[in-house]
DNA sequence: GTATAAAATAAGAATAATTATCAATTTGAG
DNA sequence: CTCAAATTGATAATTATTCTTATTTTATAC
């Protein structure tokens, strides 16, 4: 991967967005600041930051991936009313893929937990 | 929910199906046998069946969703080699629900996971 | 520094999956 | 049987994302 200035832009701006946003919530973020990032730049960095492992996409919340800037596993809460994702920790699933495999015979490269529901503030 | 005959033909085309179809999928199958289903149709009544519970949609796999007829908790497996979906069961992740509202706060509704690796033909 | 090949870009077209529109048909309660 | 509500097919529209292409940047070799 060769040095972009766009490419910082959209890790930066990732680093600086702590709100697991989506691909077109990061676009109207940049734009203000740099709106020479194109959106189909915004999209390919975005690929190609997560296949590097700098960042990570979250599939499974909602109609669009959202991106994390933080690349140690965790899981998703995403609120159904606010829509707002928070972080979960591994404490609620330990060894998990270990069982799994053991379960299945596969081999297990990855895995997300997606809960869904109302954060704190929306349950009441 | 009012009776349709093309209700009736998509929720047996998925109890017939076990393979965790896409919308696509089931449409080619059905289209052999029932061509009076239309795409519309079908797309709308698995939301409705879903929403009613009767079948489950599987967010998070690939870029489309899935859909299985078992509705009892469980967890899904996709390989990346040849793209078919296993069920994994929920021993793998005891009190999941309980321990992330516990740590949380949140009230949780809902919840999937899903792993990714090589199912046990692929692996080889 | 200059040449140059590989990588990256902007702009917009294209695609894939899904949802919405709407007139016509079907269903079910009374 | 009647009529409102639900459902349908056909297709347009939308959303999220990827692809295309000509141009520009970057890293490297001289």
């Amino acid at each position: 991967m060769n040095y972009s200035k766009q490419r910082e832009v959209v890790l930066n701006s990732l680093k600086e967005n702590v709100i697991h946003p989506t691909a077109e919530n990061l676009y109207s973020i940049i734009q203000i600041e740099y709106p020479e990032v194109s959106k189909a730049t915004l999209y390919r960095n975005l690929s190609q930051l997560a296949k590097a492992g700098l960042i990570r996409k979250i599939d499974g919340l909602d109609s669009s991936a959202h991106f994390d800037h933080n690349t140690k596993l965790h899981y998703h809460f995403i609120c159904e009313k606010c829509g707002k994702v928070f972080d979960i920790s591994t404490d609620v699933a330990q060894n998990i893929v270990k069982k799994a495999e053991q379960e299945t015979g596969f081999k297990i490269t990855s895995h997300e937990i997606v809960f869904k529901g109302l954060c704190k503030d929306c349950k009441n």
